[in-house]
DNA sequence: ATAATTATTGCTATCGTTTGCATTTGCGAC
DNA sequence: GTCGCAAATGCAAACGATAGCAATAATTAT
């Protein structure tokens, strides 16, 4: 697969090497359908060998970021999920803060609005490095929240 | 102050309690004029009394969030930075990945982009939550950088 | 003012993630 | 193939952040 060949080729370019481990994180990833935690990506990774550390799949994870293969989202509550994203076309991700769905847009909706950014502010926006929290389809239409929930989303105060 | 008054309200409201411990991360949080790590604000509690806890002060700026008087700020790398935000108008938050400054800027060029996700997805962006990284006007214009983070920024691989 | 109630604290233990380091192993040179 | 070197690994220790819990202290009722 080009994603494979991708991989094996920057690692080359870098003196890097191709290791077991790195395959196996790298498969494994290509199975998710969704973002998944370093836990639920170090459990499969340890079906296929457990004599793999969780530290080695941090470390390939970190790797696969820096060559932009995989992105990882911020859920908040200290919670990340990563994403193989090599095949695909950039694109920014809109991150539910209910129910941590994670979709994948198309990033042309967003080029006005980095225009105006460095326009008005000299700030060149990444978009495909951007995480939009909100309300997904599904969760806006649930209006049953806890009273906790919604007696803290108050209006900011003035001064 | 009013932010401190609000504080105070919000407390009151909720059976919550004003404690010295509370008193003093707000007020630190006042002498802030950027946003700062925990390790930062914990340095500076404890001049003021070094009795008080880390986790204290992690609590109450969880408590704070809830209040929206606070945000966090994740600029990558297990780094995270809060600012006191009670007295401003809400606004969006740009984060230049290289020197990590925050810039705050003004939340309406970003409304007919968040109608776009509402009409294309049916999702409900919350801007006052976003995020956006990029490159500020200063790391824009130094274009010398490293010859690893070069080879890394290139296009994604096709398939 | 005093007592009762219960939120909050500091401490400690724990969890998830990162780092240091000796050992292993991939990969190029021979 | 074997050798040599440096990258990568697994392990263990360290680190930042969180949660449990007994002790403390802020608020309410008396």
């Amino acid at each position: 697969m080009s994603c494979e060949s991708f991989f094996i080729e920057q690692l080359q370019k870098k003196g890097f090497r191709l290791t077991p481990q790195r395959e196996i994180v790298l498969s494994i990833l290509h199975q998710m359908d969704s973002p998944a935690s370093v836990e639920e990506l170090f459990a499969k990774v340890q079906e296929v060998s457990n004599a793999v550390d969780i530290s080695t799949v941090y470390r390939t994870l970190d790797l696969l970021q820096d060559f932009n293969l995989v992105i990882s989202i911020d859920l908040g509550e200290n919670h990340r999920v990563f994403k193989l994203v090599g095949a695909e076309e950039p694109h920014l991700h809109l991150v539910c803060v209910r129910c941590d769905t994670v979709i994948g847009v198309d990033i042309h909706p967003a080029e006005s609005f980095a225009a105006t950014l460095m326009e008005k502010n000299g700030f060149q926006a990444d978009l495909t490095r951007l995480n939009i929290p909100g309300l997904c389809k599904n969760c806006r239409g649930q209006k049953t929240r806890s009273i906790t929930v919604n007696t803290l989303n108050q209006p900011a105060p003035l001064g």
